[in-house]
DNA sequence: AGTTGCATCTCGAGC
DNA sequence: GCTCGAGGTGCAACT
């Protein structure tokens, strides 16, 4: 049984030595454990950094992922993903927290000089996020009224692989000309058009039938760069958004 | 005067009100507010989401970044950018952190029907990264020593404009040829040759000069079809890494 | 404020 | 494990 003092242990300027205890515990208890405290930061793997004393908080997961988060920005300054072995030590004095990996292989170091706050908390979370308005529900609505992207329009397959990669909405037009769609949630730039050409390109090879062959891309808006570049290649656009519910 | 009692204040189990104080007050001073509790989330603005009722670590910085984390993943799975203001309230007996901005409006809801923790760090911190591996790495590597590309290659400019964008490292080959180079940090795929293609079509036509301009994709590794879109474009790959150090 | 492209991108799906 | 593309991508640099 859990009682609310086991679920949570926190440390306010803990020495060294406790807030290692904590930690350690924490990891091997599967708690979710922050720290707060003055630090420097070092990391090798894919690329490597380091990062001089300051304050930060430093959140080591369950599953293996560390986060050190600074005062700014919603990104960590530095970060381990999941799947890492962390682990803490107290070396010189100084509470040393430690998060690595193989393959590829990376470590991150976090080497506190005073530590002002530790906590663990046992986390219980078996709810999922449900997102709407993404690039899947924009494609839901295409589905139910391929209307929307023009009269008489038909889809004929999604995900439909290319040598190039799967095209969003494969189908045919009034004509019956083979119609490739390409789907934005936003407003795109020349990144999307490259995509909706290389599919384009590859399926003409495929099919040997260049001239039957349309690309539209559908998206809220696109960018002047982005028109120009459909204009030159022979794209369509479409504006469309994602359903607001 | 700061005392590390001022610079941390923590509340263990406190009563919605009072942890309601606590968030306020750090808010107003520029603290880094941390919350562990059972909690709802309900996000709407670029997209809408909601999240029921779990155990979540919320985090607000000073600068109006706002992070909610479950015990899984490197990512939150509720954020909102820096520059929200948030805010704090008590209804129907429940802590709600709230955190908004326009441009474009969204708003993050946080309802939580039990805090655990509560805690406001002040942070100072005026280190900056220092970060090495990128692609700004592998360019100078290239500037040093241009014949890493190629013997006797010659840029003669880096972020060179072109209709397309910004090219990486424009230059000449040992025959006089226009020469365009796209920088990839680690190992790529079809996107990368896209991008490259666009710049040379780009340049092609500005240059009215099409035969005699080559472009080359350098990055530790291509993908397979990656690599079968080079040839396709007629493009060239060399296999180079940002430096170690 | 809008555009463009990098990122230790992360993440999930498919293979 | 690798590949590929989406993402409420974030983020900086530039216009």
């Amino acid at each position: 049984m859990t009682t609310p003092d086991d679920a949570t242990r926190t440390l306010a300027d803990p020495t060294p030595d406790a807030a290692a205890d904590l930690v350690e515990r924490g990891i091997e208890t599967g708690a979710l454990v922050t720290l707060f405290g003055r630090c420097r930061v070092d990391y090798d793997g894919r690329a490597t950094s380091t990062l001089g004393s300051g304050d930060r908080h430093v959140m080591l997961k369950p599953d293996g992922a560390a986060l050190v988060h600074t005062d700014e920005g919603q990104q960590p300054v530095n970060w381990q993903p999941p799947g890492c072995e962390h682990s803490v030590r107290v070396a010189e004095g100084d509470l040393v927290v430690e998060s690595e990996r193989s393959t590829p292989e990376e470590e991150l170091v976090v080497t506190f000089e005073s530590v002002a706050h530790a906590a663990a908390f046992d986390v219980t979370d078996a709810s999922d996020l449900s997102l709407s308005g993404t690039e899947a529900d924009l494609r839901e609505r295409i589905l139910d009224d391929p209307d929307l992207v023009e009269p008489s329009f038909t889809p004929l397959a999604t995900e439909r692989t290319t040598p190039a990669g799967a095209v969003d909405i494969y189908g045919e037009d009034d004509d019956g000309r083979t119609v490739v769609v390409e789907l934005k949630r936003r407003r795109v730039g020349p990144d999307a058009v490259g995509q909706l050409d290389r599919y384009v390109d590859a399926l003409a090879r495929d099919l040997h039938d260049d001239a039957e062959l349309r690309g539209i891309l559908v998206a809220p808006s696109v960018t002047d760069r982005a028109r120009e570049l459909l204009a030159q290649k022979g794209l369509e656009f479409v504006s469309l958004s994602p359903p607001e519910a």
